[in-house]
DNA sequence: TGACAAGTCGTACATTTGTACGTATTAACT
DNA sequence: AGTTAATACGTACAAATGTACGACTTGTCA
């Protein structure tokens, strides 16, 4: 069984961490390569903020030559989780209904898309 | 035309603001009253968080008698909107299928809650 | 009319967060 | 072997955050 209580997780660092997710392995030059375009933060702060998750318990890195390698520490899926319940419970007092209307109302979710998630859930 | 640039809103503020929402109108004691009781933060913490969400511009209040009594200075839809869509942005990359499926996964979703959303869908 | 309870207001303070600089180190190229 | 380009590491620091105390004020009730 995995530690349970992880220090919490801010915003920034959080987009940092997704970011980590989404390339498997990166080092800091290529996690700071992946920000949006629209996001200027330098090196050196991707680079607090990549040491910070480690220190917390989020990642892990290995040295490949001079760079370090950061890759996922603990389950994806579990930080979501997190992240998601602490969320809804915050301003949606743990109702996820209210959220996914609102994301359907706002055109971020489509007809289709309901119907996809419809799909996945019946395959459960 | 609403101000466009709101102050950024902390967790436990949002919880706070939430709380607010839900009372319709409140005063600190009320707020305190409502909140979870697993959640132990005194008299005096809630009155501060008040009063930064009315220096932040998210809540407004009257005398009554005594006590303030607190409501929403700006409309509850659009600090949502801007809360999800931060959300979604930091740990989904913008994208809010991911969201949806987590949620229906971990059985906070139902088939039904589904079918009801299909409806206020389409419903538009 | 004087005490009390309820409430606000100013203030505090340790920690976390966001952001970053400069220096030391080292692989690699000439 | 010396220079360079890349990288980590220690450190910094203002602002925001979470949490709360104590002093002052005032409506209320005996």
């Amino acid at each position: 069984m995995p530690k349970k209580d992880l220090p919490a997780i801010s915003p920034a660092e959080t987009e940092i961490l997704r970011l980590v997710w989404q390339l498997g392995r990166a080092t800091v030059q290529q996690v700071t390569d992946a920000l949006p375009h629209n996001r200027h933060i330098t090196y050196a702060t991707v680079q607090t903020l990549l040491r910070r998750l480690e220190k917390k318990g989020y990642l892990k890195h290995q040295c490949k030559s001079r760079a370090h390698v950061f890759s996922a520490a603990i389950e994806k899926e579990a930080v979501i989780k997190r992240s998601v319940m602490d969320f809804v419970d915050r301003l949606f007092a743990g109702d996820p209904i209210p959220l996914v209307h609102h994301l359907a109302k706002h055109g971020r979710l489509s007809t289709k898309d309901i119907n996809r998630l419809k799909k996945l859930i019946d395959a459960d």
